[in-house]
DNA sequence: GTCTATATTGGGATAGAC
DNA sequence: GTCTATCCCAATATAGAC
């Protein structure tokens, strides 16, 4: 048995880490197994030793990038959009919000309303907090949608500190307090 | 000569309109050229005696649908997002920014500048505009995107509700004179 | 100019050796 | 489990009749 027991778990996580690389940089259609499996050192067909489909990857795929704990929104928008940030699902290209494969899209979009719900608990539920949340999850995938055309790295950061900006103010000031708040701490690390 | 002189164009113009509303509806890869000519009564053959390439066909739908006249932003997010308003280039699916060829990525990178510069033309040059102008253009791709996932038509138009307040929020609210400001005549018109 | 028929490519998925 | 080789289908693009 020239294999140790944890290769086949093994083998199967640089497989979805290079997909989750691709996918992002990319999008579902875009990405290949055949590039996803160079890019793990591996040929196309080991691919089907551990999953049944491409569809299926990319489920998994989003599933594994999941953001765990509690200060989660200090990734979102961290790094200059459309480089190479830690993963979420909603980095995954909007691309694929509209792609022929019903499991793509309805992985995308459950991932969106998921986003949503964050969002919206971030904001003080007294105000319109359904209005903030949906405009600043517009806000943050445009960004990391558009990062991904632009070539010019300078505009790249302009987006992404204009849209960081924008949206803490989204959900976090108030019309009232507006001004000298204190930005949250949610927003406060890791945003070099 | 069975054909009328202008046969031709008619004919062409029907096959960039039906491909606007394909390329919108699903975007460049999903959409495929039998059904752009079925969408207007042709088979595949007709095509290439008008279009070299789809990517072709792509550059000049794009073109085509760039709106006239100054009051263009009545046209953004005006009726649900994801719904069948009129073609901006901008509601071409944020999809297409990463697509393999590099003619539509291009076509779609440059629409975005597009979108950059006529937004910045609307806020007070005195503030920020620019970053209330790249902001804004992310809110509004990242609506047109999100829309297209959504199936529930109530949260459609929420999203779309929301997105508009917000985006006239960006572009004409002052910090100081916030609050009871006049929708500007951009988003008065033709909102419903 | 438009049709039908076909060549050709790319890529997802399978078969069988090792 | 991973490899090479192959099947298969969808879709771009072309050829030639009308």
């Amino acid at each position: 048995m020239p294999y140790p027991k944890d290769h086949k778990q093994r083998t199967r996580q640089a497989i979805v880490e290079s997909a989750c690389r691709l996918f992002r940089a990319r999008g579902f259609e875009a990405t290949s197994i055949e590039d996803i499996m160079v890019g793990c050192a591996l040929t196309r067909g080991a691919f089907y030793a551990h999953f049944r489909s491409k569809a299926q990857l990319y489920q998994e795929s989003m599933g594994h990038s999941a953001p765990q704990g509690d200060p989660w929104l200090d990734q979102l928008l961290a790094g200059p959009v459309g480089g190479e940030g830690p993963a979420t699902p909603w980095s995954f290209l909007a691309t694929d919000v509209a792609s022929k494969q019903p499991e793509v899209r309805r992985a995308y979009a459950q991932a969106l309303l998921h986003l949503r719900e964050q969002l919206q608990r971030q904001v003080d539920p007294a105000r319109d907090s359904d209005s903030a949340a949906l405009a600043s999850a517009a806000m943050i995938v445009g960004a990391l949608a558009i990062g991904m055309s632009v070539d010019d790295p300078a505009l790249r950061d302009s987006l992404a500190d204009a849209c960081r900006a924008r949206a803490r103010q989204l959900l976090e000031a108030q019309p009232e307090d507006r001004g000298g708040v204190e930005p949250s701490f949610f927003w406060s690390v890791a945003t070099a």
